[in-house]
DNA sequence: TATTGTTATACTCTATAACTATA
DNA sequence: TATAGTTATAGAGTATAACAATA
């Protein structure tokens, strides 16, 4: 009794001794939204790591998926990537013969995407694999409610 | 009144057009997330331009502030920054003068971390300019409370 | 002239390994 | 042995400038 009552007391004093001052860091919404979003993206990370595919990576190809045929410079806007640096982006996707890019029949400039046969299978896999995360993350929000509580607050940021 | 009739017509026709199926994405926590937080440490760039300040370099000023006489590491772990990285970060305010590290007394191994006085006199000029931010930033969340359910939303995610 | 895809380049952030001097 | 600070290095992410082909 005498020693197990001590040491939550040693523990206490260490702490007093070790912990810092943090509320004026540690409080503030940058701060918690950066360690929020780093949490997120890896996770997300975590579970994408068996199909090599990153947050960005995952973005075109549902955009693909669900816009087929859009020039590169289309998908790349709507999700705020430069057009210089989603050449390598595409690149390394139509590598792994996930996506085609097709000469534009209207625009010979332009490099018209698909998703192959194999990026859709692809695409099934990665967004059974999201949703299951998403499901998750919206159960911690507290169900739909909490979670669209949250994308409004977000939105008042942005 | 024809024409100002004909004109959202005409738009959306055109966005009909142009615009993507973006649900998928744009919908999704970890995104709404990322654009969040790129959009308020955005906005913490313009406003920090001149004080030359990144947002890591204001939390460690904060930090070391509150904890004067705090080793690197002990500084570097509560901001999740790898010790290696950390270096170059307090290299670049010691430069500046604004950031000392002294011999630690008990440890030779360590840097204790100290403001100089110059260091004290900016992070008071920093600290005014976040709060500010901050302060509209809660203003948008719909004051205190909104920014509290938003902190308690985020911590669920982590 | 303007736009599309592209290359080259640079800067930041992050991550790991290995060294040194202390403990 | 383990730890604190450091150096070197490599990988992503992001930004701009400039070019060829095409509009």
């Amino acid at each position: 009794m005498k020693r197990e009552a001590q040491v939550p007391l040693a523990d206490a004093s260490a702490v007093a001794h070790r912990s810092l001052l943090t509320q004026a860091t540690t409080s503030l919404v940058g701060y918690r939204l950066r360690r929020a979003q780093l949490s997120v993206f890896h996770r997300f990370l975590m579970l994408f790591d068996d199909l090599r595919l990153r947050p960005a990576e995952y973005s075109v190809l549902v955009l693909i998926a669900d816009n087929p045929g859009r020039k590169q410079t289309e998908i790349a806007e709507v999700l705020g990537i430069k057009r210089a640096n989603f050449v390598t982006l595409v690149h390394g996707l139509a590598q792994r013969r996930l996506v085609e890019r097709a000469a534009s029949a209207d625009d010979r400039r332009a490099n018209a995407l698909h998703l192959t046969a194999e990026g859709q299978a692809f695409v099934v896999r990665a967004r059974a694999l999201h949703d299951a995360m998403e499901a998750d993350l919206v159960t911690r929000l507290g169900g739909p409610a909490g979670r669209d509580r949250l994308l409004s607050l977000l939105d008042r940021l942005t």
